[in-house]
DNA sequence: CCATCTTTGTGCACGCGTTCACAAAGGCAT
DNA sequence: ATGCCTTTGTGAACGCGTGCACAAAGATGG
């Protein structure tokens, strides 16, 4: 029916939507939090609401994991967290390599969240020779020489990316190389990788820049109302109009594409 | 037409779609990096491989900041430049809050891509007297009890939460009734803020598990396919193949929603 | 055993985002 | 000046994701 002529199952993985596979997470996470506080069963509306999102939503992504609630009741606890656990992969073990152990590879490595869920930082690993065999988060840093015979020998397919912008592609040309398929990159680089690997990114300049686009539009928003609608978050809008220095020459030409 | 009965306009900002905002700073990134090899001018097309986007959307993202291109040339490198800085807001200043100064929150303290792009970091903020005085990245951190004096006196409105997720939502609501008005939240919690406040959310745990769940898949796909097509990346895949000891018990059964 | 009430699972419509494909626009050489 | 060649800007179609609204399913009480 709606599969008519599929050209590319690629994008749509065993029939999961890629915005419900993003979203898997964030259930589970809700659903650990409910597990340890011992609640045997939950509603879509609760779920959803503890998770921050639509029921409905909530509800459809389910749907594409199969029949596991029970009408009149909610879904039980404990089976979802196994169930969603098991269609994330995070039944088995997932090493993964941290490369470019500055301070936010060193942060990462030290952070909790990682080895909470299957994964386990196989090893750390840098360029600076004089990093290497320092300890970091009580591991030992390898020197990116061996990255081949580490990835190898600990069958590792996640590689994390922390080093300055320059050295992403290089390292992650030898990540792929050695035969990692998943990439999460922290460095301000696009990235360029073969098909059938996956390289997600995490860019903390470019989320600041997506928030002060926003920001300014709610001040000029705010300044262009005048004294229109009531005014939401009064004191930062306030402030903000009081230290434009640039005055209003940088934003009013509406420049609506006729 | 399409518009119909238009509820909240809040979603579109002056009629840039909010994905090709996202894509803004990514532009701005190829851009400066042309510009700093003073390049003059530059096609759609080279721009875009440069971003890591088809052209097409290229084009489209940039028609609805106007025509700054010209037909046959390109776009200049310089004035896009200065085009979108000042869409998205970068020719002022934007002074953040980094608080929970922990390894994470240490680490962005000493990232050099805040300066760079107008963000500037106004203050660290710690709960931990222990904290408080200490110096990181050059700077004194403060301790949480003069969050709302800082925030007030330095006209802030955004802020970065790096703090424990059992901390999170606590201090979202202060820096909330302070005045910020856009939060960067690296806690793994969802935060829940009044309409007017913007979040944006960076979650090492969820990629890690999204890039699990595409791993899992290629593993079985491969798996599946056996002596199919032409075995990508082969390596990895033997390798992961032959280090599940859990057997092919795990996701065989293909529970095709009839 | 039946009625009622709760909650799931989903058909359907709508809107956003992406991509194609092409006409309009402008530079450049002759 | 004119014609060619390159590249932009965009109309139109398509597909994905979201949310509504409701019927089906099952629990619960009498």
């Amino acid at each position: 029916m709606a599969t008519g002529r599929n050209h590319r199952p690629a994008t749509r993985s065993r029939g999961i939507p890629e915005a419900t596979v993003a979203r898997l997470p964030l259930y589970l996470r809700a659903l650990t939090a409910l597990s340890e506080r011992s609640v045997p069963t939950v509603s879509s509306e609760e779920l959803a609401t503890a998770a921050g999102v639509n029921s409905a939503k909530l509800r459809k992504d389910f749907s594409y994991l199969g029949s596991y609630g029970t009408r009149g009741v909610g879904y039980d606890v404990e089976y979802l967290v196994y169930q969603i656990s098991r269609e994330l992969g995070l039944t088995q073990d997932w090493p993964v390599v941290i490369v470019g152990i500055g301070n936010l590879g060193a942060a990462l490595a030290n952070y909790g969240g990682f080895a909470s869920r299957g994964f386990r930082v196989a090893a750390l690993i840098d360029a600076d020779p004089a990093m290497t065999g320092r300890q970091v988060a009580g591991m030992g840093v390898s020197h990116v020489d061996d990255l081949e015979q580490i990835i190898q020998a600990n069958g590792v397919s996640i590689g994390v990316i922390t080093t300055p912008g320059g050295a992403a592609q290089q390292v992650c040309d030898r990540l792929v190389a050695a035969g990692i398929t998943s990439i999460l990159n922290f460095a301000p680089t696009v990235l360029s990788v073969p098909e059938g690997v996956d390289v997600r990114k995490v860019d903390l300049s470019i989320e600041l820049q997506i928030l002060a686009f926003h920001e300014q539009r709610k001040a000029a928003d705010e300044l262009a109302a005048g004294r229109n609608g009531t005014p939401r978050v009064p004191a930062a809008v306030e402030r903000r109009a009081g230290r434009a220095e640039d005055g209003p020459e940088g934003d009013i030409p509406a420049v609506m594409p006729a």
